[in-house]
DNA sequence: ATTTATGCAAATCGTTTGCAAACCT
DNA sequence: AGGTTTGCAAACGATTTGCATAAAT
């Protein structure tokens, strides 16, 4: 997606919330987008060291509050960020390294999918649970670390 | 399984890590088996007020290090702690309601598993990624929060 | 007897918050 | 102008750690 229309659906996520576009959430979303994997605040800040942490911190959570943008939380304490699916239209899970703590995304195939989904539809039912999503984190070492 | 065998196996994952099965140790794992369900820290010290909270959490560590407990990660940011299951022969993944934190077991088809199962193994070769094992949570509202 | 584990209290560190100044509309 | 956002620095809270004592082998 271009990187306008990505700036016009934060916008848009941003109004519903009654909350203003500012250059500094701006920042923050072209940061995630041209990341393209999920950062710490701590990278984040390296990346534009133009921002307050403690502004990073507060902007993260209003666009997570908007649907912008998702917290991924990992066994190292450090949570990473990225734009959310709905922006992206790319979903997808998580390969985390237990030992460097890098985190990149993932695909499956779309019926393995729809097989997932369904056996989750069963087990809320099942469970009187109700379902708004789920995460799913492949663990273990990545290329560098293996 | 009986809980003489439960110890049986924690004392010998510690004694292969050199560590020994002290008092308060049998105390958190009996405290985790009759739980029955993933608990966070400060209800293992209600439950057992004779522990020091600093033991509780270095001793959740030792016995995650010599694989006998997993440490679940949630949204909140209290860590749940169970039995691993190579102590209950129960593989089994997550429901987490996002509102009132609390986090239960499920399972789904021994079928769905192992489809799961193929297509991780073909995720790790294609990224290059080493992949120890995975989780999976649902996330959403439980029975008392929707 | 020697090593390992415990309890207490203090330290650590990611994250959150109060407040006055700067910003947007 | 009126409300929102920012930066700074201080506060917070879950977890970790130092150290002297107690327990395990």
């Amino acid at each position: 997606m271009s990187a306008d229309l990505l700036h016009d659906d934060v916008a848009s996520l941003l109004r519903t919330g009654d909350h203003r576009y500012t250059t500094g959430r701006r920042r923050i979303i072209s940061t995630l987008n041209e990341a393209g994997a999920p950062v710490t605040i701590l990278r984040i800040l390296e990346l534009d060291t133009g921002l307050a942490q403690s502004s990073v911190y507060r902007n993260l959570a209003i666009l997570e509050e908007v649907g912008a943008v998702v917290r991924i939380v990992t066994h190292d304490d450090h949570a990473h960020y990225e734009l959310a699916e709905a922006l992206t239209d790319h979903h997808h899970h998580h390969l985390i390294c237990t030992h460097c703590g890098v985190v990149t995304d993932f695909q499956l195939a779309p019926d393995t999918e729809s097989t997932l989904d369904k056996a989750f539809a069963r087990v809320g039912k099942r469970a009187d649970f109700q379902i708004d999503g789920h995460r799913l984190d492949l663990l273990g070492s990545c290329a560098e670390c293996a």
